[in-house]
DNA sequence: GTCTATATTCAGATAGAC
DNA sequence: GTCTATCTGAATATAGAC
């Protein structure tokens, strides 16, 4: 379908541009050029720049989750699940070039649909969730050292990696991004501690 | 000087529409219905939206400097300065309604003027050493518990403060700022260890 | 589905009167 | 220092031809 491939190219332009420039620094002129089509005909996909939004948040949680599901289903200790999903935060940040979606959006909150602002709740509390059980089997495998509470250590987890993309976007360095995350990075053991010679 | 109370009362406008709608999201319309003079006007004060937005980074980074000297003369302990930067980021919050200047511009990186982007990077700096200090008296005096490296202790608490503000936005919800912080706090001795009774 | 052309609103900025 | 008036460019969005 050679509309559909328009759509997606769109979505993947407005991406892009929002979590590098944010949601008000961007523009359909933007993604015209980017995408190689006039300005005019980006609303034949997207009638509104709100609807634009909410498309792409749709789409950035959908495949969040799914990227969540493809850690369950390779990696078994709570240590790895949570390195899994410091490397997808780390890939996300891109050398400083971009935050995530949702840490973009989140600074942009006033000029958002409340749709949107809707969505970004739902998509914080399904990594929250994703997180605190991966800090549970960290703490029950022992593959993440020092763990008092799973729901405490999801908040502040989710926090610190947003935070370090933001440090790392602040001078477009990714060491910035590395510098902040190392101290949860080390305590995560190597291996899995109750399968030493693994 | 009556100039100066507009010029201040342009940059107070300034501020809290740069740190609520982000450098893109607000305009000298919205400064000059806040302050209640023509938008002509403001360009008597600040030629350009760019020079506001270095005298408004100037301004954050020195009020912000002498906030940190004044918590060092008036607290002696790690734990007790340490404590009193986190009360300064949740003040900053202002309950979800706010970023901190840096996280908001950090986020607009690619609308500001180099000199800016410049700034933002001193800013960090200057509250990474500050912060490294605090780790540092913190681990010797024994007020901050597990301090391995204070250096990397700082990078961390500084992404976990702005990633804790990027939260509580989210949602406009001050609680996702606490939850967020609490295991940090955990970490800080109610006390002075090295005197117990006081 | 994409185009040209156009409408409308708003942005940052300037000129010159008071 | 602040005002009115105006400029220029860019934003989102629509109408209608192809």
């Amino acid at each position: 379908m050679p509309s559909n491939d328009t759509k997606t190219a769109l979505l993947d332009a407005a991406e892009k541009a929002a979590r590098t420039m944010g949601f008000d620094g961007f523009s359909y002129a933007d993604l015209a050029e980017d995408v190689g089509i006039r300005k005019s005909s980006i609303h034949h996909h997207f009638p509104s720049k709100a609807k634009l939004s909410v498309a792409l948040m749709q789409r950035y949680h959908e495949n969040f989750q799914a990227v969540c599901s493809e850690i369950d289903a390779n990696f078994s200790t709570g240590g790895e699940k949570l390195n899994e999903l410091i490397n997808q935060y780390r890939a996300r940040s891109d050398d400083g070039k971009r935050l995530c979606l949702c840490a973009s959006f989140s600074a942009s909150r006033d000029s958002l649909s409340p749709d949107v602002v809707h969505q970004i709740s739902l998509f914080r509390a399904m990594v929250i969730d994703w997180l605190t059980g991966a800090f549970e089997k960290g703490q029950s495998d022992g593959s993440i050292s020092g763990v008092l509470d799973p729901a405490l250590e999801s908040a502040a987890a989710l926090s610190l990696l947003e935070g370090a993309q933001l440090a790392a976007r602040a001078e477009e360095n990714s060491a910035l991004f590395e510098n902040a995350i190392k101290l949860l990075k080390l305590r995560i053991s190597v291996s899995n501690p109750l399968y030493p010679g693994r």
